[in-house]
DNA sequence: CTGGTAGTTGAAGTCAACTTCAAGTCAAGG
DNA sequence: CCTTGACTTGAAGTTGACTTCAACTACCAG
């Protein structure tokens, strides 16, 4: 036994459920990587599948790709990464869905007072108010994370 | 009084919140539309801005622009909707944020069970599995709203 | 009538996250 | 050695929802 763990990216793309495509694609983003054989073909380390996974369940939670890359440059370097770093890093998942499961309950919670009435006024519903606005009614409004808001439909100011 | 309550693109803009580029793709995708003066410029009913803020609401719950034509749609022809025609159509959210949430709360408890141990296992972890394993797993498993989910990476089964 | 602000168009650009394609090259069983 | 399937690359295409641009034209207060 050699190189016999190491996978060509066909076994690593069936085996984690992403397209070929799609990981050469993190290869090239820097999210994986790979040793090369001498005619210059991908073979990517067993621990590459538990790196595609803990990608896909970032993904799931609502991860960008760029915040993926950010959580994988924050595992130690050098060594594999453990159960529990890996744990260390999905530990910050909770809050987040936390916020999100809030904004859409608040959000239904809206439109269920808005049902009815049919109101969809510009200044006082809760649900069509663009972000700005909701903002400054305080409480009653403004609900949606960033993930799920539609903004103003104007150029984010800057 | 004539003309006095059709308003230009730049108002109807400024008073709902979005950019006046977006609302002139709403109106070419047919989502609004609007009468000319005589020089070719757009003019507004009043009546848009409800469609607006209706639109926003949608857009705000997770519909499409696709979804939201099909909404309007369905509004009776000829007259001015009613407070009760806008009910109706938003009545059918309820179900779909209440289903969001679910598949959110259902996350966040795979979440829990998986922080700590660290698996983000590929056939196993609720959190890391694709769509199509989590199907075929039984419950415990599978839980994003489409529109949530980020798939599987490959093509689309057709 | 004139100037400046507001409006017009079609085409092209943007963003994320990939996929698709063409034109090859590599790896390995027979 | 040969064939076949797996792999390589860079460039371009995809989707949705817009935005930006350039080159004009309209509207209206003074």
């Amino acid at each position: 036994m050699h190189t016999t763990d190491l996978l060509p990216v066909g076994e690593i793309a069936r085996r984690s459920g992403f397209a070929e495509s799609a990981v050469r694609y993190y290869e090239r983003l820097g999210l994986l990587s790979a040793s090369r054989t001498s005619g210059g073909q991908r073979r990517f380390e067993r621990s590459t599948l538990r790196r595609l996974a803990f990608i896909r369940a970032a993904r799931n939670i609502g991860l960008s790709l760029e915040e993926v890359a950010a959580a994988l440059n924050s595992l130690p370097a050098g060594r594999t990464p453990t159960r529990t770093d890996w744990s260390r890093l999905s530990r910050g998942w909770r809050r987040r869905l936390d916020d999100e499961i809030e904004a859409l309950v608040a959000l239904r919670d809206g439109l269920d007072s808005c049902i009815g009435c049919g109101c969809l006024s510009l200044d006082r519903c809760a649900i069509s108010n663009p972000a700005d606005a909701a903002r400054t009614d305080g409480p009653g409004a403004a609900y949606l994370p960033s993930r799920l808001r539609r903004e103003t439909g104007r150029p984010a100011e800057r």
